[in-house]
DNA sequence: TTCATTGCAAAAGTTTTGCACGTGC
DNA sequence: GCACGTGCAAAACTTTTGCAATGAA
């Protein structure tokens, strides 16, 4: 993933006329950086190494305003935790049961039929199951 | 929605290999006559009326084990409490981000890539926005 | 300067756990 | 009869809240 200059990220901060505080730079550079769906945990371990004042509430209340802007999107594929992602364009997205790793895949068609009176704001897919390498390891395991 | 014998919930228990329990029985019951998507409260609340001996750890691992064993849905779609859905069948929820309402919705056309070689066993696509009634009352609203 | 944001600590919830007792099969 | 389920209470977590101090614009 390309490395994002804070220059760049208080732009697009300011086109969303939200106030770049050093900590939601940092918490937003993480997410853009780290593809891997991280959870506030996470994400927290990240950010305090570089500023070991850091308090988790921000972490919660810079995810909150970054996603409240569509900046970021939550996904909630896992009961345990919300993750994040930087990637806000709408694509699927497919949890691991056994080694719980979030993979992204894109939606070719998609069509409805009952809602066509709401005001849709937001879609998310969510499948779950066995990757490819799980799945070989389970079929090959002799219990 | 119609009522629901005991004797046809011990039947499908049975396909399952599913102990039939009162406790059981009656959570995935009141979950079978109240197609609202129920939290663990409601139904907590609803099933304790008849028994009051009617323990909460025992509603979450009802609609655990119900979950596992695919009778019934969990449906994450609000990041407060999960709700449950009787309905296993592949469809999609919308909840409304005003009222809360969760409403239901078919999925006529569906197409991925990039997850051919995954093993999937759960999809579930979960839509926000308002809902018509909402969508009209914010629209006439003075602020 | 001003007002939104931060950081801390405490509070509020929800969900899980451990274990003795009860019960479906 | 035995393994699985239940119920209670306590524990473990995660997330939220209140508020004084800070700092971005």
């Amino acid at each position: 993933m390309n490395i994002l200059q804070n220059s760049e990220i208080i732009s697009l901060f300011k086109e969303h006329n939200f106030r770049a505080t050093p900590q939601r730079i940092a918490v937003y550079k993480y997410l853009y950086e780290n593809r891997t769906h991280p959870d506030v945990d996470e994400i927290y371990n990240a950010v305090i190494k570089e500023n070991p004042s850091f308090s988790k509430t921000t972490v919660y209340n810079s995810l909150e305003a970054l996603a409240q802007e569509g900046i970021i999107i939550p996904v909630r594929i896992d009961s345990e935790r919300i993750h994040y992602d930087a990637n806000a364009a709408f694509h699927g997205h497919f949890i691991c049961e056994e080694c719980k790793h979030i993979f992204d895949f894109d939606i070719t068609e998609f069509k409805s039929e009952g809602i066509d009176n709401f005001d849709i704001k937001q879609k998310d897919v969510y499948v779950s199951g066995l990757c490819p390498e799980c799945k070989s390891k389970k079929s090959t395991q002799i219990i």
